[in-house]
DNA sequence: CCTCAGATTACGCAGGTTAA
DNA sequence: TTAACCTGCGTAATCTGAGG
């Protein structure tokens, strides 16, 4: 067996020395309280860094980051930049150690961080940044893909208080949006279109728009065919959300507590009201690749990834996210990355392309 | 107890669309 | 033409749940 740094580092990496700025924290949408180093842009494997995910309090800690550092810096796999280490001794001697965040960033809130585990989150239920969060991920594209609803135009219909919840976004006023600053008659009719369009989303999407946690889109998908309609799910005790297959304790206790809380009970009533979809229609047109499991790297010829996921489901396959011994058929196209060297690798994954991936579905 | 995969969070680039 | 933004492509690190 290959020790897991033989295929972290297939290539050394490029190391590059550069300063620590400031330590940012950023609000996630479960209030996972993650630090984020600014750093002096330094041009690194083919492009510029400037800032660098720190995970978590313990990795500042292991790094004994203060601020102003110089710190080695690589792109781990060539693309995700890494602080390594502190060059200490370029250290000036009265810098500050980087601590914590007292409090959330965007409300002041407590900070909870449970006995072993290594993240703070947010406590407060109404904070903005966590509010913020739900809603990107609500409109994302694997989730309800409201096509041109993104960062920083939630974020200005937050400030202008045109959205408070995920039910005003059903209730836009598309005139007055349509005068704002870089938007127009077009822009309007856009987003209008897109917001209608998202109500035709099966309800696993839905589901996982919720953004339920631990509910990822893999798991909202087996939770939507499992139960087959919300009222089944805001019904389910315990042992039965259990009993489905990958669900585990944890996963259950999540769902039965959000499906069991008030005011999700309202948003749900809420946006049923509003027409989105609470019941999971099967796409399924064959068993042609049933039981096998699918991953898709690269750029397709005519295919894109989506439409290529969406196939492999109608027809019964399942998709993966990683390539490991459990991946039957590995997809590629132009520029395919680690994850075609990592199945060659393995030997046991066939490797196909497009047209062969059409092959396997056509007669159906 | 161990292994694997999913969930979450993160970064960079190319390219397209739209308003100004 | 340009600025701003979004989409859609690629990826890693970490933690943790599920299940053998």
């Amino acid at each position: 067996k290959s020790p897991k740094w033989a295929i972290a580092y297939k290539f050394k990496p490029e190391v590059k020395e550069t300063k620590l700025l400031d330590v940012q924290y950023q609000v996630g949408r479960t209030g996972a309280i993650t630090p984020v180093a600014s750093l002096e842009p330094v041009y690194i494997s083919g492009s510029t860094v400037s800032r660098c995910t720190l995970h978590n309090e313990e990795e500042i800690k292991r790094l004994d980051l203060h601020l102003g550092d110089t710190v080695k810096v690589i792109k781990s796999g060539e693309i995700i930049p890494k602080i390594i280490e502190v060059v200490t001794k370029l250290r000036q001697p009265d810098s500050i150690p980087i601590s914590f965040a007292p409090f959330c960033p965007v409300c002041n809130g407590e900070l909870y961080r449970g006995e072993d585990s290594p993240i703070s989150y947010c406590t407060n239920t109404n904070c903005p940044a966590q509010i913020q969060r739900q809603l990107e991920h609500f409109c994302s594209r694997d989730a309800m893909d409201i096509n041109g609803l993104g960062e920083s135009l939630i974020s200005r219909f937050i400030e202008l208080g045109l959205i408070k919840c995920i039910q005003d976004i059903f209730a836009l006023d598309y005139q007055s949006i349509a005068e704002l600053d870089r938007l127009g008659a077009k822009s309007a009719q856009n987003l209008k279109a897109a917001v209608e369009e998202s109500k035709t989303k099966n309800f696993d999407k839905v589901l996982f728009a919720l953004g339920i946690r631990y509910v990822g889109d893999k798991t909202a998908r087996t939770l939507a065919s499992f139960f087959g309609n919300i009222d089944a799910l805001l019904t389910a005790d315990i042992e039965t959300l259990k009993s489905v297959p990958d669900i585990g304790d944890i996963v259950a206790n999540s769902v039965f507590s959000y499906m069991n809380n008030d005011n999700n009970k309202i948003l749900i009533e809420d946006l049923r009201r509003i027409g989105l979809n609470f019941t999971f229609t099967s796409d399924q047109v064959s068993n042609a690749l049933s039981s096998r499991t699918f991953l898709v790297t690269g750029t397709l010829p005519s295919l894109g990834r989506k439409e290529i996921e969406a196939l492999v489901l109608k027809h019964g396959g399942k998709i993966v996210s990683s390539v490991s011994k459990n991946l039957d058929y590995l997809i590629v196209g132009d520029n395919a990355g680690s994850k075609l060297s990592k199945a060659q690798k393995l030997g046991s994954v066939n490797i196909i392309n497009e047209a062969d991936f059409i092959g396997m579905i056509e007669d159906n």
